[in-house]
DNA sequence: CGTGGATTTGATACGGGTCAATGAGGGTGG
DNA sequence: CCACCCTCATTGACCCGTATCAAATCCACG
């Protein structure tokens, strides 16, 4: 989308801004200046994001790694909302009504972040109301994910949840390979599980199962093949 | 918020556009201008207001009446993902992408609706961006509604999911009277199933162990008295 | 090469889905 | 005004899926 990518190699290092859906409408010159107002900041795996309840006043852009989404109930089942990975958002939530975040955010891997503080995003949103077209299109989306993952869990059988989930992560961090699409799993067996509303135990049954019928095969826990997607996508779709 | 209420008894009738919340900041003969622009209709009970996957090119905004917002797998499977009653809005996804609904909208009793074409909502929108901050807001909320409904179908009991599903439906459609408070139910016991994930069997039997246990005290089908919303409330709450 | 956490595998129990039959309203027509 | 019927709700019996508990194994890392 911009020609700078190849000629200049701290381009993206440097602008964080970029290649967010929210600032696309924007010029260079204007990226910079936001750029310049980030801070940056890096959590390790497994460090706490934001905590559940906390106050948050930024708005962070997720720039290296993954991170969840997830609430967690007083007895410590914890179910994951979403997996951000490079170029998600967040914290636009409580841009506005200055609520508190009702959801922690914990990184999967090493993650890199831009924080710009809501009073100069609430700035730069007045300067640019495209923005707010963006920021509508972008929740929109995030509620189709939600829907989504309500009818799923709520009606749909384990195994479609688990082969949905697994090609939704392999949407975001499958790499073609030799013999398939290779997915690096972020989420680890129990994330997995609690992303689609399970106990660990059950998904290893439920892959091993996928595995017998030739349709994955798992190479280490935290990779997955694709041998025969055509048949997750029956599994994902077809609702049995 | 408008003292024109107790003068004018047309007043809500006339103006639809009154008491929406994402019209909240504008001027009364600003709303009188947009409520000239809509166009209105009614639906009797178990109308579809739009199909799954079918265009929609309003904004409509509940002026009377209650509806679902549900999805309906091939095989005839249904999950509820909202219930709307009056002063409620929808179609503002299909608004900026220009995407179909991914939900179909029924009508659970007798509908009013004041559509607002798209084109008309976008120039609103233009002219007051205002508007576009509101929705940002009323999409946050939905966000929140559906990551508690996810947590609560994936990791909480049925008995709890029924609790919070009462509870909320006390919040819109109950009144406090003799007894406790009466709530007026606009879904069945199917459409409670279809809600909270269930089957209806099951919220038959659930729903006579919260009699049993004198929390709840149901009245003819459609009507249920909460008698002990504390007992409830825990339920909800504290996550078996 | 050992240690601890994650994963897999196995055995068992229970919640809740499904099927089937009965019961309660509420509207319709005689 | 009553009897009938159709729909919705309730109740019961049974069984499957999956959570849970327990143990073995694997793997990553020091």
């Amino acid at each position: 989308m911009m020609e700078c990518n190849l000629n200049c190699k701290n381009c993206l290092k440097k602008l964080c801004t970029h290649s967010i859906p929210i600032f696309a409408s924007l010029e260079y010159a204007q990226l910079e200046k936001i750029a310049n107002l980030t801070v940056h900041r890096t959590y390790e795996k497994g460090g706490s994001i934001t905590a559940e309840g906390e106050g948050f006043d930024f708005v962070a852009i997720l720039h290296g790694g993954s991170a969840k989404a997830h609430k967690t109930t007083p007895d410590g089942r914890e179910q994951i909302l979403y997996v951000f990975s490079a170029g998600d958002f967040f914290g636009e939530r409580n841009l506005i009504s200055g609520k508190k975040a009702d959801y922690g955010i914990t990184a999967l891997e090493p993650v890199e972040l831009c924080m710009l503080y809501k009073d100069d995003f609430k700035k730069i949103m007045v300067q640019n109301p495209d923005i707010s077209i963006r920021i509508i299109e972008e929740l929109g989306e995030r509620l189709s994910h939600l829907e989504n993952a309500v009818q799923n869990i709520g009606v749909r059988s384990l195994e479609s949840r688990l082969a949905a989930a697994l090609l939704e992560l392999a949407a975001k961090y499958g790499r073609d390979g030799a013999g398939g699409l290779t997915i690096n799993m972020p989420l680890s067996r129990e994330g997995l599980a609690n992303y689609i509303g399970t106990a660990r135990e059950t998904v290893s049954r439920k892959l091993g199962a996928l595995e017998d019928d030739g349709i994955i095969h798992s190479e280490g826990a935290r990779s997955i093949v694709v041998a025969d997607r055509k048949a997750l996508e029956q599994l994902a779709g077809i609702y049995s």
